[in-house]
RNA sequence: GGUCCCAUGGUCAAGAGGUUUAAGACGAGACCCUCUCAAGGUCUAAUCCCGGGUUCGAUUCCCGGUGGGAUCACCA
């Protein structure tokens, strides 16, 4: 007769640790009364999902706004999926959102005292926990080869049933100790599987800070929770490393609710307590069909975090803009704040929506439009360089051309009460202030734009005035000396005077002020004409002018 | 299909049985301002999924339906 202690020894012969060594190695921590211990767990395959940094910034703002601890832990629990370097890049996607944890997986090195926070460098510990279960009768060695379960599946999809390993079904639950001795003697492959006493008729109450008390069925599968590559499955690896890292709230997508019965079945078994858990919704967009779905990894762009910082997006909109989903109540508490800082919005379960919302690009637009409006020129010119280095080659030579001309191009009208909000991200520069850029201005400039009802001569003769306009006087007598133009060459000097007798007039000032915006920008429209033409400067100004002269004869 | 979650305008949503002719924001439209655009100002349109119950009264509570989503691996 093998007892289940012997069967332990047998499996895992080495492992000499217990977990009360484990109970010592990592303490309770010592914190405030009500810090909140919470950690972003990412799987190293691939970028930072939209998703992700939503809820890593939700248990980021929890630690810190309880004076908690937030804590990052890499789930390399799966060894085929992995990919080379995406941990790495994981930290620094979310560096770039201003989520810096203080404690664990650092993208180079890890800090603190509950490590390792490598799921693949803690294969020990789960050693220790899964010796435990099973010399306690709560798990056994599963030998059933991939072709038994499909056959099992099989069976269970043709009779209807549940699908899956429990019951009756699950053939190893009823070898004896003996039988199992024989097998692993025998160098059978086999995993280990948690022995559950569930029944799946039976509903469990838990209790989630978003969602409020659910029922749920209670787990009845005898899941795998150690694979035959020496790791614990996602379940295992998240009871023991939330308890042994002193977790307090489990912050995790929705989709993780139907597991919540194994993890709470898991934590009762290793006789732990449970940490609370929070399951925010899940992020959601309208697909070609017209369904609305996850935000999917595969198929949507926006689904990457980078995404966005590719094409120039101010982290901060980004941010903002989740957060408007975590709480409903902060749009209205960042716009309290002039859209300054949200450091310091107090971030409440009660406020979480409870149903996923559809990803809204246009309202993202609209924050980092916000955004880039409040900065200062030196402000953009930073982030500008920052973003063309890396992203925006062509953006990169206008602003290495001459750094204070692009600073006085992205500064005109944005000294004021109300700034220009031309820009939602640094993507679109190029072709937004290109024109200032002699180079661009004369691939762009169309002649074609002048209106075609006013003859050429005539805006060649606007145009050679225009030349003595004067950018060093204040505006209004810039704009009187452009009236004058008008009125000498047969317009009108305002539109209301123009109306009132249309027949006098060839058109109004701003026909005239539309010729000299096509000489001057090659396009019809452009911020501030006086602006842009100081910024341009006289010299280039009437080059320009002449140029565009010439074209016309 | 089983199980779970969810259901207010196009989108995000406030709302907690009666002072709601249902906030606010984004977006849309209109007008004003105006050298065009952006901004700004003013205004408009647009929502309680359906059916039962409870109640004097239901968008709000309960039940059922419908709809949407999530999940059912030696993936996380």
């Amino acid at each position: 007769m093998i007892s289940n202690k012997e069967l332990a020894n047998l499996i895992f012969p080495n492992v000499k640790t217990t977990l009360e060594d484990l109970e010592k190695k990592y303490p309770n921590r010592t914190l405030p009364e009500r810090a909140e211990v919470t950690r972003f767990a990412p799987s190293p395959t691939g970028f930072l999902h939209t998703g992700s940094l939503f809820t890593s910034m939700i248990c980021h703002k929890l630690a810190n706004q309880t004076n908690g601890v937030f804590y990052i832990r890499l789930e390399d629990t799966d060894s085929k999926r992995e990919i080379e370097g995406s941990g790495e890049k994981l930290l620094n996607e979310l560096k770039e959102f201003n989520i810096v944890p203080t404690e664990g997986y650092l993208g180079t090195h890890e800090i603190g005292d509950y490590g390792p926070y490598v799921q693949s460098k803690r294969a020990d510990i789960y050693k220790v926990a899964i010796k435990h279960l099973i010399s306690i009768g709560r798990a056994y060695p599963c030998f059933c080869s991939v072709e038994e379960l499909d056959e099992i599946r099989k069976v269970q999809e043709t009779n209807k049933m549940l699908p899956g390993y429990y019951g009756k079904f699950a053939k190893c639950r009823y070898l004896s100790n003996e039988e199992r001795e024989a097998k692993i003697r025998n160098g059978d492959p086999f995993v280990i599987r948690f022995l559950s006493n569930g029944n799946h008729n039976n509903k469990i109450k838990a209790h989630d800070l978003i969602h409020g008390d659910i029922s749920i069925a209670e787990n009845d599968q005898d899941i795998v929770i150690y694979k035959s590559d020496g790791l614990p499955t996602y379940h295992f690896a998240h009871i023991c490393d939330d308890h042994f890292m002193r977790t307090t709230t489990v912050i995790r997508g929705e989709e993780w609710i139907s597991s919540l019965p194994i993890h709470i079945q898991l934590f009762d078994a290793m006789g732990w307590a449970a940490p609370r858990y929070a399951h925010v919704p899940v992020i959601m967009k309208i697909d070609e069909n017209g369904n609305k779905r996850k935000l999917s990894k595969r198929k949507d762009p926006e689904a990457a975090c980078s995404f966005f910082i590719d094409d120039g997006y101010p982290s901060e909109a980004l941010s903002m803009y989740l957060m408007t989903i975590a709480n409903s109540n902060f749009e209205e508490w960042i716009f309290a704040n002039k859209f300054k800082d949200m450091n310091d919005f107090k971030f409440s379960f009660e406020k979480v929506s409870l149903d996923g919302a559809l990803f809204d690009l246009v309202k993202l637009q609209f924050f980092a439009r916000e955004i880039l409006a409040r900065k200062t020129k030196e402000e953009m010119l930073v982030l500008a360089e920052k973003y063309a280095k890396n992203h925006d080659k062509a953006l990169e030579s206008l602003i290495s051309h001459d750094r204070n001309y692009f600073m006085d191009i992205i500064n005109i009208e944005r000294d004021s009460e109300n700034p220009r909000k031309d820009y939602s991200h640094f993507g679109e520069l190029v072709g937004a202030i290109g024109f200032f850029y002699h180079d661009i201005y004369k691939k762009e400039l169309d002649i074609s734009l002048f209106n075609p009802l006013i003859e050429k001569k005539v805006i060649a003769n606007v145009l050679s005035e225009c030349r003595k306009l004067d950018i060093d006087k204040p505006q209004n007598e810039w704009f009187d000396q452009m009236k004058q133009i008008a009125i000498k060459n047969g317009f009108a000097e305002s539109n209301k005077v123009y109306k009132a007798n249309k027949e006098a007039f060839i058109g109004h000032v701003g026909d005239v002020a539309e010729m000299l915006r096509i000489a001057l920008t090659g396009r019809k429209n452009s911020p501030n004409l006086y602006f842009v033409m100081k910024v341009l400067g006289g010299l280039e100004s009437t080059k320009r002018i002449d140029c565009v002269i010439s074209l016309l004869k």
